[in-house]
DNA sequence: TCCTCTTGCGCC
DNA sequence: AAAGGGCGCAAGAGGA
């Protein structure tokens, strides 16, 4: 069998071409037309082999973007495939390494800097605002930015030869192995986010429409104004004020109406509202809360998001300059904790709920190979057993602390407790300094696997030394060493939790009887947090699965560490019970 | 009317 | 006195 085959969609129907090629990138044999693509993938796929034993991994599906070649034929493949190589996602990834970052990154772009030809922009990525101009934009066939004429499976071919030729040439053996990793971990994130798209987390229309009514009153009859009870706390608002009427959703007249009611404020920051002795101070925090929940979260988002009991969000792999995930409508890294509720497990099944704890310090002590700090989060607790080691037992101290290192905080009474850290722990803080150093100076940074953050800005390159020694410069200096100090730490913390999907969908399709619709699946997740959406007889196997999957991200992306990566994992039916 | 910027808050 | 990283989203403000 081909370790890999490149794919490409016929633009229309339900067709494709193929070709095996090996792990350089040279073919194997002729291109193939077929008539299903969907039937001769899941052909090649199983090929060899044997009916429930163990699964030898399939071919490397190498193909322009998984939006367009995964996600259509998902409805149409009785198993999940096991691997690929995203040409889309890896060309950002080598670009940046290469120090061309931001350059455009589809199929087409790479395939024009290959020949030598004019490279196309990147078409800005389709959201609602497009769909809202007809399906035409949403789902154009190409957008692939191939010249008229070039054929999209040599183009896949001859990209993805060039980019294994590129990932070949990192001269240390040692990031090479490791930016092979990033690139298989950063596919694997492409085929996750295509199958929870499809999938969805369960969401109970009923149960969140109980809430919001409870919270805010009915729904109105008519689309576009208050629901009860938040009028009523508006007029409530106001009337605390005494002032003539205003807009409270505006906050130019809030702070107006405030300074005319002898409350002169800074702004309306919840966090500042809270200091302030007048009862329209109380009333805003809560009209804000609600309103919120109203406009983010309410009504119109349901009608929008969810549909059939599911709640399908958009991501965009990588779609932050860490590799972080980002989402695009549908707010589905922001889902308020108050409305887990609605996030309810099918009759039979159960979520399994899993988030890394303390993942950031711990990314930081393996990173650093700082000896006390990895003691202290070779254990369960690091806050806590920071607290013992350095703190004198005061755990919210060390945690402010070490955050307020790893963000680069240096207000409040922090100063202290980050002297007690440099003292105790050098090599850990002397990592993260230096990363702010290189930032300051201009330079670049990279995550342990090798995702290198975006260059600093042409204006920041123009500061002078006399500049960067002034306020402004300084300010702008250090808020670039305060982003490379956290890069380093986050993108990092993103290099694990993607290793972490990759190996947790693995062992979810073990587990799964083959063609079974009672397979657990991947539904949710946020950063260091995930769900899996599972038959209930199977969940203590998929609580297993997501621990080995911690440790063995662990090994992958941090080697040996004594630094461990537990999960805290909850079984439950409704995700606001899992904390 | 359309568009961009700012504000503020949700999540990690 | 203020001095914390990364996002997405909705609404208002204000200019074109």
């Amino acid at each position: 069998m081909a370790p890999r085959i490149a794919l490409a969609p016929d633009p229309h129907g339900p067709g494709g071409r193929l070709q095996p090629l090996d792990d350089a990138g040279a073919p194997l044999g002729p291109p193939e037309a077929v008539r299903d693509l969907g039937a001769a993938v899941a052909a090649r796929e199983a090929a060899g082999q044997p009916a429930g034993g163990a699964r030898p991994p399939g071919p490397r599906w190498v193909w322009a973007a998984a939006d367009s070649a995964y996600a259509p034929l998902l409805p149409r493949l009785p198993e999940r495939l096991a691997r690929c190589h995203d040409l889309r996602l890896v060309e950002a990834l080598l670009l940046a390494h290469e120090g061309r970052f931001g350059a455009p990154r589809s199929l087409g772009a790479a395939w024009c800097r290959l020949r030598g030809l004019p490279v196309p922009e990147d078409l800005p990525e389709p959201g609602l605002a497009e769909a809202d101009g007809g399906q035409d934009t949403l789902f154009a066939p190409d957008r692939l930015q191939l010249p008229p004429g070039a054929d999209p499976l040599a183009a896949v071919v001859a990209v993805h030869a060039e980019q294994q030729r590129r990932i070949a040439a990192i001269a240390d053996p040692a990031a090479r192995q490791r930016f092979r990793l990033l690139v298989a971990a950063e596919s694997a994130g492409a085929l996750v986010a295509a199958e929870i798209a499809d999938d969805g987390l369960p969401w109970r229309t009923d149960v969140h429409d109980r809430l919001l009514t409870e919270l805010l009153g009915p729904r109105p009859a008519v689309a576009g104004t208050q629901p009860r009870l938040l009028a009523d706390l508006a007029v409530e608002f106001q009337r605390a004020l005494g002032t003539k009427p205003f807009n409270p959703d505006s906050h130019t007249q809030v702070l107006r109406a405030f300074a005319e009611a002898g409350v002169p404020l800074g702004s309306t920051r919840s966090w500042e509202l809270k200091g302030v002795d007048h009862p329209a101070a109380r009333l805003l925090v809560r009209y804000k809360e609600l309103s919120r929940i109203h406009v983010a979260h309410g009504w119109a988002w349901q009608d929008a998001w969810v549909r059939g009991g599911r709640f399908r969000p958009e991501y965009v792999v990588g779609g932050v300059v860490s590799g972080r995930w980002a989402s695009r409508g549908g707010g589905a890294l922001q889902i308020p904790r108050i409305l887990r509720r609605a996030v309810v497990a099918d009759p039979g099944w159960l979520l399994v709920v899993a988030d890394a704890a303390q993942l950031e310090p711990r990314v930081l002590a393996a990173l650093s190979q700082d000896a006390g700090l990895a003691r202290t989060a070779a254990g369960g607790d690091l806050y806590e057993a920071l607290a013992a080691t350095a703190f004198q037992g005061d755990r919210d101290k060390a945690k402010l602390g070490l955050l307020g290192a790893m963000y680069g905080q240096t207000s409040g009474d922090i100063g202290p407790l980050l002297n007690t850290l440099r003292r105790r722990y050098p090599a850990a803080m002397g990592y993260v300094e230096a990363a702010a150093r290189t930032g300051e100076d201009g330079g670049t940074v990279a995550s342990r696997l090798g995702r290198v953050c975006p260059p600093p800005s042409a204006d920041f390159l123009d500061l002078t030394e006399a500049d960067t020694a002034g306020e402004a410069g300084g300010r702008t200096a250090r808020a670039r060493g305060r982003f490379t100090r956290n890069f380093v730490i986050q993108a990092s913390a993103a290099d694990w939790a993607l290793a972490l999907l990759a190996a947790l969908r693995r062992r979810l399709n073990e587990l799964a009887p083959t063609g079974s619709a009672d397979r657990p699946r991947l539904v949710f997740f946020q950063h260091d947090e995930v769900i899996v959406h599972t038959p209930a007889n199977l969940a203590d196997e998929v609580a297993a699965a997501v621990a080995e999957a911690g440790d063995e991200a662990r090994r992958l992306v941090f080697g040996d560490t004594p630094v461990r990566f537990p999960l805290s994992t909850a079984v439950v039916e409704c995700y606001a019970d899992a904390k």
